[in-house]
RNA sequence: GGGCGCGUGGUGCAGCGGUUAGCACACCGGCCUGUCAAGCCGGAGGUCGCGGGUUCGAACCCCGUCGCGCCCGCCA
């Protein structure tokens, strides 16, 4: 071993010890007369004191070192005198005295400087991801992380889970997302596809008698990037046979609360056990699918109070069966006309036409905006809202889905504008009720809200023939501070009613055969009932971590156009791979550019 | 596929029609024995993403293009 101890676990315990560390020149002062170094390793920073008295050939060499220079030091660790302790740094009590240096390698001057609070392009950190990966925020969120997949694996392991690996190289099944696809050399113009989730290979496995299974399992897909999308992420994939969504969603729940614990025991999980929300409810108080529970300021329906006022673009939108809902935002009625349009700018943005508005003065009296005509209905307004002095009103007239896109929006906006969404707390909720199906205008049929294998509840199952809109999946989603967590469903085990499924979708028999034949297949010889739940890791990771976005927590992530800027993938290839693989590449037509007169 | 924003020494930014293209940090040299974002003095470093256009004159205005980010579409 080329050290003794860890750089950044010296402790006033490790005092006298004569120690030999081994790591990077993070930073150096030099007074002169004596230097100081930074030594950091993955757990810390220590400091390195050269005197040219006790240091000897060291200090010279010392007066030579550069950032990031790897080096080797040999010393003795020694209590800091109270006044010089650094109570910025875990190490702060000690310091090092080095007896010996020796340069193990030489860096360059690196392109940024490796510190937490510098800011640096996205890009250059990318084409640069080694060096980015040095700084110390970075491996604390790939150590959340591994953390996080350990607990899982562990907690999963002492309850009876078994993780069994499926394959990467699959079948393609053009539902859902689009497939990555990887040619066959062997048996020329066939594909394999990346599997977008281990789901159908999972089922099997139920089939197979498995009982419990799960997988840390890298799925693929084909569509564009978002700041929580990636085209490869981590699913934690998990199904379990004869169960039912309680039992899945109860063993989810305990396994969520036990790594919040375990992971981030700083984090304060807002309510336990996790409300239920149904899709409707979740929809018609906040707007959206997953919201955020850390704080309240719920959508309010003022339908009821606008019908009996003479506003007529409200009244009109009433009359056509749209909606008006409110959202109150407290102690904002000091906001000025300016911030006010700020926010009807992003409602427009979201798709509203416009964003109505009224101040709650002193007494109750309303101001500014729609309030005239809201003054013959004052009282019913205030108490439909529950508004109070001092408070911001905003509202939107719309279809039902722009009146929740839009409000659910603003609220996560004005959350942010009043410090709502605190850092520390998380607010987990299952959305249950999910609709089974939904239309879809495009193609004139019905979709998958979930995926085709999705249970519909047994009691809505006569629905199935006549009204498929109203039918509730037997599907569950987590989520957490706003984001989509995990989403599972209890999958159908019958034929028959497999059968049905597959005709609303309108997916005829050789079409089923033919994409999903040896599941059906399989499932003829005795498939257990069985139901399971997918996690996004990296949204996981991303929310215990506190950061923005997944690329934070992932090693070496893509860019918004799919680049990895550090490999440069994805490139050309050698035409003899091409030949190879009986592939021809044919570019799209450029359009020649036309010069600007 | 569409919309918005950004692109200027190594890095982060300022400059937005005429400047010798400026600042901070990093870098190089010197001084300095208690700093920890050390300090002080000095120095070097720029095809202003790329291509075209407008103009007497373009980092700045226009068109196109590329890259990065955010959003819509897309993501069973």
């Amino acid at each position: 071993m080329l050290r003794t101890h860890l750089a950044g676990k010296l402790r006033a315990s490790h005092a006298d010890q004569h120690v030999v560390l081994a790591g990077w020149v993070h930073r150096r002062r030099d007074h002169g007369g004596l230097i100081f170094v930074d030594l950091r390793d993955r757990e810390g920073i220590v400091q390195i004191v050269f005197d040219p008295k006790r240091s000897g050939d060291a200090f010279n060499i010392a007066e030579s070192l550069r950032h990031e220079d790897v080096v080797q030091i040999e010393g003795t660790v020694a209590l800091r005198p109270a006044e010089m302790v650094n109570p910025n740094l875990a190490t702060g009590e000690v310091e090092v005295y080095a007896t010996r240096l020796t340069v193990l390698n030489r860096a360059k001057t690196p392109p940024f400087v490796i510190r937490d609070d510098i800011n640096v392009g996205e890009e250059l950190r990318l084409r640069y991801r080694y060096l980015d990966l040095r700084r110390p925020r970075m491996q604390r969120n790939l150590h959340i992380r591994h953390r996080t997949i350990k607990f899982i694996r562990d907690w999963l392991d002492a309850r009876g889970f078994w993780e069994i690996e499926t394959p990467i190289l699959i079948k393609s099944t053009p539902e859902g997302a689009r497939d990555f696809l990887v040619p066959s050399r062997l048996q020329p113009g066939k594909f394999y596809a990346l599997p977008q989730s281990p789901q159908q290979l999972k089922q099997m496995l139920m089939v197979s008698g498995i009982d419990r299974y799960f997988q840390i399992a890298r799925c693929f897909r084909d569509e564009d990037l978002r700041g929580d999308r990636q085209p490869e992420f981590t699913q934690l994939d998990l199904e379990m046979a004869f169960v039912e969504a309680e039992d899945v969603i109860a063993l989810n729940e305990a396994l969520m609360t036990n790594l919040v614990q375990t992971v981030t025991p700083h984090k304060r999980i807002t309510q336990t056990p996790f409300p239920r929300l149904t899709y409707a409810e979740a929809m018609e108080r906040y707007g959206s699918d997953k919201p955020d529970l850390r704080f309240g300021m719920e959508l309010v329906d003022v339908a009821d109070v606008w019908a009996q006022t003479d506003f007529r673009a409200f009244k009109s939108v009433i009359e056509s069966g749209g909606r008006v809902k409110a959202i109150v935002a407290p102690g904002l009625a000091t906001y000025s006309r300016k911030k006010i349009s700020e926010l009807e700018e992003l409602a427009k943005g979201w798709g509203a036409k416009g964003l109505a508005w009224v101040k709650v003065e002193e007494g109750g009296k309303l101001s500014g905006g729609v309030a005239r005509f809201l003054e013959s209905v004052r009282g019913a307004f205030l108490e439909t809202t529950g508004a109070q002095t001092g408070d911001l009103v905003l509202m939107v007239a719309d279809t039902a889905d722009v009146v929740h896109e839009v409000l659910g929006r603003l609220r996560l906006e004005l959350g942010d504008r009043l410090g709502l969404r605190h850092k520390d707390e998380l607010a987990f909720v299952w959305i249950v009720d999910f609709p089974l199906v939904e239309w879809n205008e495009d193609e004139g049929r019905w979709d998958a809200v979930h995926h085709p294998f999705t249970s519909p509840k047994p009691e809505d199952i006569p629905l199935l023939d006549t009204d498929p809109g109203k039918v509730r999946a037997q599907a569950y989603d987590l989520a957490g501070n706003g984001w989509e967590l995990a989403g599972g469903s209890i999958r159908i085990h019958r034929r028959d009613v497999q059968a049905k499924m597959f005709q609303l979708l309108n997916i005829d028999e050789a079409t089923a055969q033919e994409r999903f034949g040896h599941m059906l297949e399989a499932f003829e010889y005795g498939a257990p009932p069985h139901g399971g739940i997918a996690w996004g890791i990296d949204r996981v990771v991303m929310v215990l971590a506190d950061e923005p976005n997944i690329r934070e927590v992932i090693a070496f992530p893509k860019t918004a156009s799919g680049a990895d800027l550090m490999t440069g993938a994805p490139s050309e290839v050698d035409p003899k791979q091409l030949e190879e693989l009986h592939l021809k590449i044919v570019l799209p037509e450029r359009e020649p550019a036309s010069s600007a007169e």
